[in-house]
DNA sequence: CTTGACCTTGCCATGATGGCAAGCTTTAGC
DNA sequence: GCTAAAGCTTGCCATCATGGCAAGGTCAAG
């Protein structure tokens, strides 16, 4: 093992995407660990950074702290079951599709209010209107 | 002006759908005012009643604290160019597109890839794979 | 007068993220 | 070898919208 290069923190989030302080805080949830030097910098082997790489891309994916602390445990377990991996990214997709939903609802009623605006210099407004309304 | 109706936060609660924590928390934010009896309690006429009431119909629409504000001081601008409110709208709803984007961008990627995991026993997984891949 | 419902303020928590500050460590330059 | 800069440590504060809890004051009904 010529190349067990240690990285320090900021080199580790320079590598990995992951700010420093994430990194901390993602360590506080128990997501990732690190070696101490003898006065107290984090070192992380390319085992470690592989893990905040993979943090990095599942919270691309919009994944919380919690599911990527599961997803992770099944990642590092060989004889996961793909059937438990496929359920979290089901409901993480169900939870998208409601956000999404929730949104373009909002999106469909404000634009709807928003095109009966005159946006002129007359104070008459369909959108405060609407809020002002007394029956939702 | 027999009807001079004063109601408690508790009441207002009730009536205007927003809860009596929020309430605090918007006059904090200086979204609503009230009067207060000798005890301390605070008390909502109507006008203020139905400005809780515009609050909580413009946070249903998802805009922020600090339009709320905005929309409002407009509201209770009897001159306002009607431009103006459009405007905050049109703001929110780019807001409401690049966050609907950005997650349909999310869905897009993670459905691919959990049609790709098999969702069974076996250990291999196209999600994981993907997580740990070197590439982004 | 007692009891229960309601009110007050203030603090803590969420979730992901950033900022700042005080202080220690390491590295690079001279 | 010393100094300065860069990098690290922890800890606290802030965002945004919202809820919970606790200690204590108030009011209405019996």
């Amino acid at each position: 093992m010529s190349t067990s290069s240690l990285l320090t923190i900021g080199q580790a989030s320079a590598q990995s995407g992951v700010s420093a302080k994430m990194i901390r805080h993602y360590e506080e949830l128990g997501l990732v660990t690190s070696a101490r030097t003898a006065a107290g910098y984090r070192l992380y082997n390319s085992q470690q950074l592989q893990q905040l790489a993979f943090i990095r891309k599942a919270r691309d994916l919009g994944f919380s702290s919690h599911r990527i602390k599961e997803l992770l445990l099944l990642w590092q377990n060989p004889a996961r079951p793909s059937r438990e991996v496929k359920q979290l990214a089901n409901q993480h997709l169900a939870e998208i599709s409601a956000k999404i939903d929730q949104l373009q609802q909002m999106q469909l009623l404000l634009q709807q209010l928003a095109d009966a605006c005159d946006g002129n210099d007359a104070p008459h407004c369909a959108i405060l209107a609407a809020l002002q309304q007394d029956k939702q």
